[in-house]
Order: C-alpha cells, then sequence, then structure tokens
DNA sequence: TATAATTGTTAGACGCGTCTAACAATTGGA
DNA sequence: TCCAATTGTTAGACGCGTCTAACAATTATA
C-alpha cells in the first residue's frame, strides 16, 4: 500500500487470525495451531509468529503447545471482523446476486480496508433493500432483469420514466 | 494478507503508481519523479523503486533522470484501475449517499482487492439505480429517508408491507 | 509403555514496500 | 555562465508476513 495513512491498528492479517480463532473458537473448547494453519492456508510456523504478536498486544491467549484462546478484548475485535464481513457477503449475495464463494471473496478482502461509515451505510442498504417493497422482494428481481436484459422492467413505477416513455404512459392513463 | 490465494498479478502499490501516473500524465507531457511523489504521499527513493520494478514489468518507460512514461499496456492497465476507482466512487457517493472524501478513500482502497464480477456488478447497479424510476430519482431520497428516520418512507410502494402496513393500506384503500 | 505419527516451535531467510543518509544530476537565477 | 536550489538516485536498513529446515513436544497406537 503507497499511501501513508493513519496506520489501521490492526493488519489485515492479524484480522484474519482473530476471526479464524473466534469461528474456530464458536463450539470446540481449544483451538489449534493446526487448524488455524489449515483454515488461513498458511504454514504452522506463520501462525505461531502472528500468535506470538497477538499475544502481546494481549488479544489473544497462548502458551508453548498450549490452547488458543481470545482475550476480551480479541473477542470485540473479533466480532468486529466477522460482522462487518456477513454484511459485506449479504451486499454482494443478496443486493447483488453474486455467488457465494465470490461473494465470500471480495468480503474477506474488503473487510480489512473499508471505512466504518461505508460499513454503515453498506448494512442499512442491505436492510433498506430487504425491508422496502420496491426494494425487497421486487428489487432484486428487478435488478435481475436490468442485468439480463440491459434495460428497465415494465413495472418499474412511472414516476420518472423518461419522455418517451412517461409519454407513452400517460396515453395509457388516458385510456383507462 | 494471510490466505495465498491465486496472487493478483499486479500490487496494489503498484497499480498505486500506474493510475497516478495515467492522471499526472493526462495534461502535461512530462511526469515527475517529485510529482508522484507529493501524489502518493511516498518519498522520493520509494518511487524510484517503484518505477524500476515497473520498467522491468515493460508497463513503464523511465530513464535515469529523464521521463515517466506509460508504455501501452502500462496505459491499459491503468485505465483499468481508474475505471474501477471511478465506478466504486459512485457507488459510494451517489447509491450510498457517502461524502466525497470517505467515498474516494475507500474507492482508493477497494479497487486493489474487488473481484472483477463484483466490479461489474457494482457498476451494474449505480447504472440501474441512476436509471430507473424507483431507483433514480427516488431511490436516494427514499434510501435517506431510511437512514434518517429509520423507517420506511410513505412513498414506498404497497406491493409488499409487512402484514399490519398491508391491513392498513387496505382499510385506507376501501376508505377511498 | 515404547515408538511412530502428528503437532508445534525456533532459527534464519526472503520479498515487498517503505525509509534515511549521502551523493549526483539538472535547472533556473544572479 | 556559474552557483544555489531543486530534483533524482544509490546504498543500506527496517518492519511485516511469509517460508523452509531442523528440532522438540505431544499424542496415539502397537
Amino acid at each position: 500500500m503507497v499511501r501513508q495513512e493513519a496506520q489501521r491498528e490492526r493488519s489485515a492479517s492479524m484480522e484474519d487470525y482473530l476471526e479464524a480463532i473466534a469461528r474456530l473458537g464458536e463450539r470446540r473448547k481449544t483451538v489449534r495451531v493446526k487448524q488455524l494453519s489449515d483454515r488461513l492456508g498458511v504454514k504452522m510456523p506463520s501462525v505461531t509468529s502472528a500468535l506470538k504478536k497477538l499475544s502481546e498486544q494481549e488479544l489473544v491467549e497462548h502458551e508453548r503447545y498450549g490452547h488458543i484462546k481470545l482475550t476480551a478484548e480479541g473477542r470485540k475485535l473479533a466480532r468486529d471482523v466477522i460482522s462487518r464481513h456477513e454484511a459485506l457477503t449479504r451486499f454482494f449475495g443478496r443486493a447483488l446476486g453474486i455467488d457465494g464463494k465470490t461473494a465470500e471473496e471480495d468480503a474477506c478482502k474488503i473487510e480489512h480496508v473499508i471505512s466504518s461509515l461505508s460499513m454503515e451505510r453498506l448494512a442499512k442498504f442491505v436492510e433498506f433493500i430487504e425491508a422496502c417493497p420496491q426494494g425487497g422482494t421486487n428489487f432484486p428481481s428487478r435488478y435481475g432483469y436490468y442485468l439480463e436484459h440491459g434495460e428497465l422492467p415494465e413495472d418499474c413505477s412511472n414516476r420518472c420514466l423518461n419522455r418517451r416513455k412517461r409519454k407513452q404512459q400517460k396515453d395509457l392513463e388516458s385510456v383507462n
């Protein structure tokens, strides 16, 4: 990254570790180095050194050959990352109609760089789309129609049709 | 980044350099190391070494103390980055109603990590929002209303109201 | 329970992208 | 045209996050 911006407190990589520890820790009591290594697609020594760093920052508890556990602070951060991840996945999946795999992948990357303002708005946007009638049931299908045919579906409201269409609409109305 | 994913051909940093060279090169014939350094907020030696790398990849022409120019290939890549950048900025600005500065910053980061599928869809989405009546003129304001009040604006279509609201609507209709 | 298989750690290296310090080239005024 | 200011380069260092190789601890099993 070029810009020397007001450095994020945690790197993308460390956020990935926190997230993975939280997810693996959901069910099992014990999280192991091997599990993290498998899940994140890195070798075990990378995990060991990441854990060292996270321990120093008091986000994780980990003693040699021992169990791996998030501290309260670590858990808080992890929850945060996960909620960004999920909101992004919903956005790409439900609002944009993108396949699950791609939605996941993009969420995985964007979750580390998006601003909290945009994150909030994106989440609200998904809520809106799912709650608002025109947005909700209709939006995805109307949007899908647009994607497929490159033009607006018939059931788009007439409020802001372009000149030609508005005229046709007027004619229709005067018929009724 | 943790995941050892099918490595992007160009790093985020190199994409930033290409983008900046293209933008600075738009008007002036000559792009200088100093300009890049200022624009990207890095020191000149960082620029020099980035240019060395980009030259080796034949994306940039640059000889010691001389001018900086994109090759055809470099220009193509730069255009690509810029178009992602602009589509993202439009999305955050126009569709989500986010302030220009934040929209820019987020676009700057996301442009390097988003998949081309999502990028396409996002662009289409902005087109849709701006073209479709319900999306176009109305969407931003209805969405704005939702953001501000936390509930749907009155002018949302009645097609998919929730049970309670649908009932009220029915009552209304039977009155008329 | 001895040993093999698995899991984890340490040490040391590497690539990336940045930096500072020192020096070199270029440029633009007196 | 010469010198000062500006711009650019080189060399070498650093932090990050990864890796491999070698070794150590733990666990499972014969």
